[in-house]
DNA sequence: TCGAACCATCACATTGATGTGAAGGTCAAG
DNA sequence: CTTGACCTTCACATCAATGTGATGGTTCGA
């Protein structure tokens, strides 16, 4: 496929694909005319890019914990060197401290709306309630 | 305390105390003499914003949302507009989405290090193995 | 009273992820 | 063969978060 429609299906400007490129998060091959030819395998690819990307991790990141996740990973033995090693747990670790941070503020979210909205509802069973109780003749004042 | 001590413990430059104050997601106390003051609870407010924005969330939603993650959240029923719920359901939402590729790929690098390190304690051992059989005299060509 | 170590505001620079548009090549359809 | 919808590269603009430095006030201890 060719980018305009790898761009619909993912959502994405064609400028971000191109950009994604030059920083080496996607290597596209090319039709003999010089236009990008993406595969299937692109979306899912894109999609997890711009998860990783909305959730604050730099291109810079992306780009070295990338080729870990695919799926056959035993091309991948020889090339983990230590530094790569170490860079994968702290980015590990950092991930792990963000779902934490995440987690934490959502449930807050969470919990909020449940509060302010079981308060509607209350309140709003309290206003069927009057408007029954006035409709029987009876006022508070 | 002033801008100094909190800059410290938080690890976050003065630059961005100011800059986060300017964004409104902090209002500092000011002293007779113009200097910023800031009490305790100041650090963890901080943090939890330094946690958000490298969790990929803009000062623009955390000055949002922060209001409604404070302890006694009594006050807040009356100002829950509705697109403020509306806001938040879906902030909520968004951090949920985060969440979740942050967890997938976190595990898929933790699957990782756990195969190329099994994989290193394996070569180990082998190396464990044949030095212990070449010192027995043996050697595989 | 002077200097060091704070603080203030203001302003300009940078970086990363984007938006936008120009100038031009390719290709299928009319 | 031209028009329109693609594609290419290149370049400059923007926006948010951050770095950095200038200029000057406050406080405190030597």
């Amino acid at each position: 496929m060719r980018i305009g429609e790898l761009s619909e299906r993912t959502g994405t400007p064609r400028r971000l694909l191109r950009y994604y490129e030059e920083q080496g998060l996607i290597a596209a091959d090319r039709c003999p005319n010089g236009y990008r030819d993406y595969d299937e395998r692109f979306v899912d690819r894109i999609l997890q890019i711009r998860g990783l990307l909305d959730a604050g991790l730099p291109t810079r990141i992306i780009k070295q914990i990338l080729p870990c996740l695919d799926k056959p990973r035993i091309i991948h033995f020889s090339d983990a060197t230590p530094e790569m090693i170490a860079t994968l747990e702290h980015e590990r670790d950092r991930m792990t401290e963000r779902i934490g941070c995440l987690v934490r503020n959502r449930d807050a979210i969470a919990e909020y709306l449940e509060t302010v909205l079981s308060n509607d509802r209350a309140r709003a069973a309290a206003a069927r309630q009057a408007s029954a109780g006035a409709s029987a003749g009876a006022s508070e004042g």
